[in-house]
DNA sequence: AAGAACATTCACAACATCGTGAAGGGTGTG
DNA sequence: CACACCCTTCACGATGTTGTGAATGTTCTT
């Protein structure tokens, strides 16, 4: 049964290194990438450090600037419990991934903004100065857009847990 | 007037270091960014390798492989002038940043994919795998409406040429 | 009050990545 | 048929990044 445990745990590793792969192709970096992806695979709602770091294998100084990162974007929100001496990093569940996004927005914002001082410099009458001001409106149109997306999410998201809720085997419509 | 001409090359090729700069951030290799910030800002519709060496002021080792990226991912698409033993390379306008955006999708895809491979092994019984789970509903929540943003944008496309050709200078309404 | 545990910071070594220069193919031209 | 041109590939130096280990500071225990 410790077989069971070890084999587990893993599993689990191979995974978060392999979800972590995904997560830095989308534009984190290794630890913040491993963090993230093992602290939401695993089964606890909160880790100090320390958790971190063992649960990982790694330093605990390579646990210190990712996390920092991650509470700096959203993910992790840091706590403490009171008459401990360690702070707990727990998981913002609801907003999680919308934050992502979010951020993927200001992103955008800053695209829009670059290529808009290009334009004004370069102007539109040349076809550099119009190809680049067709490219800042699809980047605005997106950041429109994305907006809505993010809107519609919570409904989904609600229709979905309903779903599971009410008919948990259920196959078809 | 001499001047004038390096003047605005100076200012062009200070804002394709710019614009490459945030390219980078959403993902691109530093010299593909490079590159498709140059050819979307000069003012030729297509473009010889030598061109784009030299309009950077890069060696062509770098540019060979820019473009071969560039042009697997749909940026660039590959043309032969008859008579002429060098390629061109010419931007796909039309379908330039949908393309971009589909190649994200796919990113979507892999993610996904991933977690999923990650809820079959860990279970959604347990809190890991439940918040797996959910993060997996949400990226292929994000894939559906990124699909929808993208069949939208056409006509968006269309409606902003239009405002645009019918009353140059218009600014309300 | 001294000590222990914990997290953070700093400097460093390992690692990967990037772009250049030189050498190598393939294709028209004299 | 040799040459010139252009692009590609390869190996290397330079640069940036990553994660560790040691040192430091801080907070609770004894």
């Amino acid at each position: 049964m410790a077989d069971d445990g070890d084999g587990e745990r893993i599993a689990l590793l191979r995974f978060v290194e392999r979800f972590a792969l995904t997560l830095r192709e989308a534009g984190l970096a290794p630890m913040p990438a491993r963090v993230l992806a093992y602290a939401l695979a695993d089964d606890a709602d909160r880790y100090t450090a320390g958790d971190l770091a063992r649960g990982l294998g790694v330093s605990p100084a390579a646990i210190s600037g990712a996390v920092r990162y991650l509470v700096q974007v959203g993910f992790f929100v840091r706590e403490r419990e009171p008459g401990t001496r360690s702070d707990l990093y727990v998981l913002d569940d609801q907003d999680l991934w919308s934050r992502f996004v979010s951020a993927e927005l200001t992103s955008l914002d800053r695209f829009v903004q670059a290529i808009d001082s290009g334009v004004e410099v370069l102007g539109v009458e040349r076809p550099g100065g119009r190809r680049l001001a067709e490219t800042r409106d699809f980047m605005a149109f997106l950041r429109v857009e994305m907006t809505g997306v993010l809107a519609r999410w919570p409904a989904e998201r609600a229709r979905l847990a309903a779903d599971r809720g009410e008919v948990t085997s259920r196959r078809s419509g």
